[in-house]
DNA sequence: ACGAAAACGAAAATGATTGTCAAAACACCC
DNA sequence: GGGTGTTTTGACAATCATTTTCGTTTTCGT
């Protein structure tokens, strides 16, 4: 195929779709469209373009790691549907700082966070 | 005792320590101790216990499912040591508010969030 | 085209968590 | 004290996502 091969087509794949996906699930996608990827490399991919920022990982509650192709390369955070898990990326300076100066004010050094928000989105609710 | 005592014994544990505890971890404590409790009995405390409230739960990057006993009820987060894992509560009500905005800005409902700042503390930069 | 190095994939291994199920502890009544 | 039904427990097996292992295939530089 073209270029550094399979992690072209995961990358593809994640950015296809506007939510997170689970590596198992982005396995059963791609061989359902013909692809003969195996489950390893989609883990060896998916590690490979969150090791280098090019994709968000996050996990779920029952500890699943889930995989998003994000617009911006900058820090960002999400709100994610818990039904269609459709993601909208969201900023916040304030919470950002805020973070920095909890850190800070304990004595903490190396500070970051883990910001996520969930939610219902409009669709998923009508349709309930 | 009503509120049984194996229950107890998990509850204890936790309050016994300052910072966050797997469950395995807890286990492996409580049969050093002496205990003959089971890992399925200590599993099924920590859900009981979280169920209703009385711990907090939270996932480490690789999955693993960490508990904590809390000296309050109300809503908050915390302030984790990579290192020793000993935690801060803290909060911030700036930033309840902005996830709530940003939910219903963007036609979320029940929108609900998680927050939780990593780095290392005071004792354990110094150690290193 | 040729051999080393990197990427692949199938199958086995790992490790946390959950399910099963029979035995033990308990409660409540007689 | 003895019955009897309910709840809790824990040894062990089952699950399931993720990793390892290890030949095999491709990619690349020359």
């Amino acid at each position: 195929m073209s270029t550094t091969t399979r992690r072209e087509a995961v990358r593809q794949a994640l950015d296809a779709s506007a939510g997170f996906r689970s590596a198992q699930d982005l396995y059963a996608a791609l061989r359902a469209e013909g692809s003969k990827i195996g489950l390893t490399t989609v883990y060896r991919a998916l590690q490979a373009l969150s090791d280098s920022g090019e994709i968000d990982v996050l996990r779920t509650d029952d500890g699943e790691a889930v995989y998003r192709a994000c617009g911006s390369e900058s820090h960002h955070h999400h709100l994610v549907c818990r039904v269609c898990s459709t993601a909208v990326e969201v900023e916040g300076p304030a919470v950002e700082r805020w973070a920095a100066e909890m850190g800070e004010a304990h004595g903490f050094t190396g500070v970051t966070h883990s910001v996520e928000i969930f939610g219902t989105c409009g669709p998923c609710s009508r349709r309930a």
